[in-house]
DNA sequence: GGATAAACCGTAAACGTTTACGGCCAAAAT
DNA sequence: ATTTTGGCCGTAAACGTTTACGGTTTATCC
């Protein structure tokens, strides 16, 4: 069955057909019996109008139904009061997250976001992802560069307006500034409470050493054995995929080489490694004990609900914006990184002294 | 640890300090030798151009970087090559899904797409939303209305671009074209896997009534029922979360009312089904047959690995982008809406006739 | 060889704003 | 009574394009 096809033009404002032109500051003045220029000051909120022709345009604007046109406005200020996203198209968590936050807090600070997601190879998609944000008139530009190629290529890259990245771990650049939520601290937060729980054997099953959040992960993971004077446990290396973590859950086990605690990089990842252990007869958190990282929908009810760690991208999004913001209009934002927490549940347990002599 | 404060400028595109304005069509004509009317039709390459000085044209403005000023062609054509996307902040799988993939798409058709998202109550934000995207100068507007308030809201109001909505089985209006993939036939694809495995107390674990998804699914299920001559098994209404589907799971174990088999609206609603379930020695497949919706990263990872149905979001996007460009060139366009496929992996079984007399 | 057409190109006006400047008028100061 | 001040407001120019129109050339035809 076909969608059906029906006539329709754009939906009209007013109900007559008269006034379908959308009114300009010239209607506004020519109502209100003042000129184009007063209405301009009160749309401004410019001194130099009294206060009754002020009231009096304000009327006849809410009355008409008029609004700026943003295209003048941007021509003659090149001003503009939208923001830029450039993501890359991934949808996995923490970028889409991020970008929902993001979107978010600009439309409360009053800007509208475009957004824009580029394709490997980076370095020959930013530049052109750029210069058409800034064509379309944005005012700056937050990328979200999870993978370092990504970043490299904005690095590399030039633009008119303000460019601020999220990228963990990564650092400032006087062209572009940094900012991230302090994923390390995650990664040691996991890790630690793995050491409390008297694990000494606390392997890391990563994501991808392409991604800035990978990389960082792995860092604080062996930061916290270290601090803990623990030897680095097992480290492997994936993508992220439930599939790849299966796998090598998968040859742990043929390889006997499982560990006491895994702290696994993301959600996604403990979710394969716990399918392949509880398919062999190896139990979550009795044999092994496993903590993830994003606290995905749903973490909740996996089989152990699993112990994961949590970023908050709303604060991330909120501090972020700020510093953006602030660069927009000249002045400079002092920021802190936002902490993630850790979420207990039941993937974790207590070392068992008894299982390894 | 505070991030470093870094005074920084807009990057700047040339490494001398002289050249910061950008350059205008006039810029470029002058370095061509032409005039800057010359220069607006090898733009639009419209015709009455020497192909000698079109190139030439064509080369200056590769040489100084020439890129055309949106904001003065949309000032003067009404024009605009940006498209909005209105969508509910809801984070769920589905409107996150064709977000992505509808911002792919345009990006592909030569589209910018700027988004906004609106909070309840949405009688109050999605006018004043909608009026923002036009001000921003979009050509038209593709609205993700999952919630059928939402929907309502886009109904009631006006606008002067073309609206196109995106909800699971809602109808067209003569002013707003709705567009959706056919997910009765994905909810019908389930139950009827469910029926051919030889079950015959099929419950609907569903979503939220609130939503079209929710309705349509619940619909499917019925219709595959009753084809196949079945009576309606259970159907309880739920708000897509694992953690409701989980106490409702509980609450089937507690009165012993554990059908054969469950269609549940969502991937996550059979999560908490699935825990539900294992933490009180109810197997599944093996006691209950339970098919989700959605495939959501990971779902083929569950305990067991779940079977499901896919929606092509790609595609979807893909249509409904060509009905909005062709509304938005004036051109009507017929589409069929896309089908979801089921995917069939371990969490339903064939029926166990000894278990139930 | 002149007229006509075709091909190419320049010019002016317009799009809806903002901004700098200047003018008018009442009130205050001289 | 004249000048000064300051509050309020109008005007013109500019932002960077597109489009309609008109003006040159050059080629084509009789």
């Amino acid at each position: 069955m076909a969608g059906a096809v029906i006539p329709r033009g754009a939906k009209d404002r007013s109900s007559s057909a008269s006034l379908r032109r959308k009114p300009t500051i010239n209607d506004v003045a020519q109502m209100a019996g003042v000129s184009f220029g007063t209405v301009s000051r009160v749309l401004n909120d410019a001194p130099d109008v009294s206060d009754a022709t002020r009231q009096r345009v304000l009327q006849v604007i809410k009355d008409i139904g008029y609004r700026r046109n943003r295209a003048a406005t941007a021509l003659v200020t090149s001003r503009s009061t939208s923001i830029g996203i450039l993501s890359d198209g991934s949808p996995r968590f923490g970028p889409v997250g991020t970008l929902m936050a993001l979107e978010s807090v600009a439309r409360k600070k009053g800007y509208a976001t475009t957004v824009i997601s580029v394709d490997q190879p980076y370095a020959e998609s930013v530049q052109p992802a750029l210069d058409t944000l800034d064509d379309v008139g944005v005012g700056g530009i937050i990328v979200i560069a999870p993978v370092v190629d990504m970043a490299a290529a904005v690095w590399k890259a030039s633009c008119r307006v303000p460019v601020e990245m999220i990228a963990a771990g990564a650092s400032s650049t006087p062209d572009v500034f940094t900012y991230s939520e302090n994923q390390e601290l995650g990664a040691r937060l996991a890790t630690q409470h793995l050491i409390e729980l008297g694990h000494t054997d606390i392997a890391h099953i990563a994501g991808s050493m392409d991604w800035f959040d990978g990389r960082v992960r792995k860092r604080g993971w062996e930061a916290a054995l270290r601090d803990a004077g623990l030897s680095p446990g097992l480290c492997l290396e994936g993508d992220w995929s439930p599939r790849w973590a299966f796998e090598t859950g998968l040859k742990l086990i043929r390889e006997k080489k499982i560990p006491q605690a895994i702290f696994a990089a993301s959600d996604h990842t403990a979710l394969g490694l716990i399918r392949a252990f509880a398919e062999n007869g190896v139990r979550v958190p009795d044999d092994v004990s496993i903590v993830g990282f994003d606290d995905i929908e749903g973490s909740d009810y996996f089989l152990p609900p699993l112990t994961t760690v949590r970023q908050d991208f709303t604060a991330l999004a909120l501090m972020s914006m700020e510093v953006l913001i602030g660069a927009m209009e000249g002045r400079e934002v002092d920021r802190a990184p936002t902490a993630p927490t850790l979420v207990v549940r039941n993937s974790a347990a207590r070392a068992n002294r008894l299982k390894k002599p």
